[in-house]
DNA sequence: ATTGTATGAATGAAGG
DNA sequence: CCTTCATTCATACAAT
């Protein structure tokens, strides 16, 4: 895309006030704010440092993204471990997964040893993928919904893919526009010219800002595809 | 982001059976290893020592980027310098081609002898595909009118940016996965307790194990949480 | 010690 | 929302 033009620092770079305020929102329950809501974060913190809508976007976007992918990283692996005991039980049923795979083992260490961790009843955990069960393509990429461990044909149930969600009651654009008003007072417009991330500032004065009437709330009404609406509020 | 360096321990770094068992599969074609494929390759490696899911993820992330981005460099040289040649010759005729006609300058340099694994891929790509029509929040809606005008269209060049990517092809867990098998017999499971990058290890006889045969059949095809499923009619 | 390089990790920005 | 890419930061290690 852009051709290193030298002109100005293509990326922007939260200033550390910046992105505290940033996180502060997103812990007080703002996951998705809607554009008027963008809009004001926007012009609030730009008095920080050069900011945009996009990026206050972008921003809340992708945190909330990793975030989960972070919850679900570990709920994966929780799980993982789980079946992994479920498995060692149930492995005085199943002994050896795909036993004619092993032939392709040469070395007498190299046996189910490789393999401490998973071992599917039922199917093999070594090649499966894209052979028997037959699916995921591959265009995936890391932790998609709770490390999916291909559950064979027991229940073990997909708990966990929604749980979290069931816990994070949605609570928007209930009081988050008030923090969008305490936190610190901004400095003077530093323009911070430096290519990213000026990690200057101390931080200046406090000084309260006046609220801006909150009109946008939560009407969001998505309907889109997983978040639950509130369901009467 | 504020959390000094969250992980007690410093920074994972492969132990060399791992580096090499990681490399031989990016050389089988693995780039972007999906959840499960994560997964599964963690657990292997973790054999050889410490390692999380995160660490093969960055791994390949990281791999592919430097790969791609030694490659570009190399071509970009190329090109530049047969670009230069080039000019050379048609500044008898054109004493300074305009910038606007910059685009016109690519040399059919990259040779897709650079990518030699793509297979055929016959594979179906059956989209999940939204079901609704449109829908999608608010939010996510309000970006696409607010900054989605910004498409200024560059040009000069990003010839290799997507060249490359229309030219691999993806043929990913085709046969990855028989390589999660082969590779060394596990030596004792080290548990490296050193800070960082326990190079120690003479590692242990390598040996080449023969592929098997796998039905590749991958089916995109999974539907969990959000995903609703294929219309189907 | 200083500088350069390789690489794990993180994150902004898109695309779809 | 999910996936992917590009960039960048930080650090370990090598070379000087």
């Amino acid at each position: 895309m852009s051709p290193a033009s030298s002109s100005s620092s293509s990326r922007w770079c939260p200033t550390p006030e910046q992105l505290m305020i940033l996180e502060e929102m997103y812990r007080s329950g703002i996951r998705t704010p809607n554009a008027s809501q963008i809009q004001q974060i926007t012009s609030h913190l730009s008095f920080y440092g050069k900011i945009e809508g996009k990026n206050v976007f972008y921003w809340f976007q992708n945190h909330k993204a990793r975030e989960r992918q972070k919850l679900r990283r570990k709920l994966g692996k929780q799980l993982q471990l789980q079946q992994q005991q479920q498995q060692q039980q149930q492995q005085l049923y199943y002994p050896l997964p795909l036993p004619h795979l092993f032939h392709y083992f040469d070395s007498p260490a190299a046996s189910p040893l490789l393999f401490p961790q998973i071992s599917s009843p039922n199917s093999a955990k070594f090649l499966p993928l894209q052979g028997g069960g037959g699916h995921e393509d591959a265009s995936a990429q890391m932790m998609k919904y709770t490390w999916k461990v291909e559950k064979p044909s027991e229940n073990v149930a997909e708990v966990e893919t929604d749980n979290k969600k069931a816990l994070m009651g949605k609570m928007y654009g209930r009081d988050w526009m008030m923090m969008v008003v305490d936190l610190v007072s901004p400095p003077p417009p530093n323009n911070n010219s430096s290519p990213c991330c000026a990690a200057a500032a101390h931080r200046p004065p406090l000084k309260t800002l006046e609220l801006f009437p909150i009109t946008a709330t939560n009407l969001k009404e998505d309907n889109a595809t997983t978040t639950p609406p509130p369901p009467t509020n």
